[in-house]
DNA sequence: CACGCTCAATACCTTCAAGGTATCGTTTCG
DNA sequence: CGAAACGATACCTTGAAGGTATTGAGCGTG
């Protein structure tokens, strides 16, 4: 049997007549008989009484139409759906983030790209950025976010946004007074230092630039994420310099401040990772809306730090 | 797209290697490629990646699997469906019964027709001869039970059972005394007749028995079925004849008796009723039923008399 | 490094069945 | 009784499914 059986069986029983079921299937009248006396002979069960003003289903031929039409039905929602799936709107994408990726950038960008792909279920894994690369190698995530990625082999990245640093500062502390704190004094205080995973890290980002300025940090600490080196610095531990995207996080008693003469280099990235050679069109969807969201971002810019690094609030 | 691309899909999907996809096909390894190319053609969908070791589903392979697998499922069920309709196992049956049909040996013959196809769905309709010959015209029935059938065009007859004439008596009527009741002695005594319906009826059969016997019954009442005449003989309207599947009905204070030396023609058939031309598979298998009931009830005669006609009760 | 192995893809031929035209046999209706 | 309408049949044409032979690409191994 054939899904061309079907659809003449489905015009047969609809027009009562071979003549006009053929002329509706632009194919003349005497292949369809025979389509039809196929088609009965197949299932071994007459379909039709053929009466002289026409043809007449059976009851069989009345259970058959019923299920001809949701055959029919059912092979057009599979097509729809598959082509669906083919365009990168109907599926699964498995993202990894890292323990502090909930603030800020990340989840605002879920939800633009939720927002363009309704039928695409997002599915997020909190990993570190080793197990995102090993998951990645196994296909058990699509992309990961990270920050501090050097290039690595197989795998590509895209730039999602470009955060400049902030420092972290108790209310109570002396450099909480200005309303920017110089790169250089930051020499002076104990800074709390994150995260400790694999390198390259941003704590090596941090010293590097402590380098350039040409001092030596006093490391009061050193902790796994953000969230915990935030407290520290709420609970008196001294300073700690934090990605813009961290401002999303308030802790009583926690103010940032933007760096004032900061080095051209005192910005991270943070980026997408994926396989280099996935296809998918569900990695291709998303990735371009990373980069509209990237474009949108930048342009929005000025308001947006405003807003985000919750100045107002704190002044 | 057509079953048979389903088919080719699910085996490459599944042997993830279309040269073993082939063999098991029983076709070559070239004509399954370009079936496999065409489907991803006409769906626009990328189904498999190619890979230097075999082929690969997609994310959108892999729902089209899926899909591809209800399909072949739904597909079965239908011609396995519509099958068992055209052998008449599966399907409806419009039965029409008459007033007191549903006594004695209708019920027992619907009993073993649902044993025998228990997927066929009797629905019962309460119909006068008349009624049911009109709605035979109009297929709004397929069978019909009648006793007292004139031979009609285009309509053929079954016979279901042959019944002896009992007599229902008032327990405190002089006839009831007796074991059997003689024809003759009815003569002397009221009698209620039924029905009052479209002719020939049981009421005509009567009075040809009487006139047959020599005498003019004399008809207390007439009335519309079985149910009444027997109400009224419990009222002590006097006798009644009836069919002997009426015995099914116990009344307080009403027992029935056979005739003694009954003329050879006090017996009435019960037949069944339909279109001459219907060639509906569900008929056939109940016209089948109904000839294999009528010889089992034939056997067993002498034994299920005793127990229908309630004479062990009533002694 | 080259050779062979294992895939899928391509080229080209064959065949069978789907589709077309012409015609027939019935039944119905004017 | 002839015309019209309907499905069935006979016979021809063609396109696509299937077959064989071969190519081309990626991998592993001697």
């Amino acid at each position: 049997m054939d899904l061309r059986h079907l659809r003449y069986f489905i015009a047969v029983a609809e027009e009562e007549n071979i003549g006009r079921a053929a002329a509706r299937l632009h194919i003349s009248q005497p292949p369809l008989t025979r389509q039809i006396q196929q088609l009965e002979e197949e299932l071994g069960v007459r379909l039709f009484t053929r009466t002289p003003k026409g043809m007449e289903l059976t009851q069989a031929g009345e259970l058959f139409l019923e299920e001809a039409r949701n055959i029919r039905s059912v092979v057009e929602q599979a097509t729809e759906r598959t082509q669906r799936a083919g365009q990168g709107k109907l599926g699964r994408l498995d993202i990894a983030i890292f323990g502090s990726g909930i603030l800020g950038t990340i989840p605002r960008l879920l939800l633009a790209f939720r927002n363009d792909y309704p039928e695409v279920k997002t599915v997020l894994h909190t990993m570190t950025k080793a197990e995102q690369i090993e998951a990645l190698r196994q296909r058990r995530i699509t992309v990961g976010f990270n920050r501090m990625l050097a290039p690595l082999p197989d795998l590509a990245t895209e730039l999602v946004a470009t955060e400049r640093l902030l420092v972290a500062i108790n209310e109570h502390h002396p450099l909480a007074r200005e309303e920017s704190v110089p790169f250089q004094s930051l020499a002076e205080h104990p800074m709390v230092l994150f995260p400790t995973g694999a390198r390259p890290n941003f704590m090596d980002k941090v010293m590097r630039l402590c380098e350039a300025a040409g001092f030596v940090p006093q490391v009061s600490q050193e902790v796994g994420d953000a969230v915990t080196g935030v407290a520290l610095v709420a609970g008196g531990f001294g300073v700690c310099l934090v990605p813009e995207s961290v401002t999303a996080l308030t802790l009583p008693g926690v103010v940032f401040r933007p760096l004032q003469d900061a080095p051209a280099n005192a910005s991270i990235d943070l980026s997408c990772l994926y396989r280099a050679d996935d296809q998918s069109p569900i990695l291709s969807a998303f990735l371009e809306t990373v980069r509209a969201f990237r474009d949108t971002q930048t342009i929005e810019t000025p308001a947006d730090i405003r807003s985000a690094t919750g100045w107002d609030a704190d002044m």
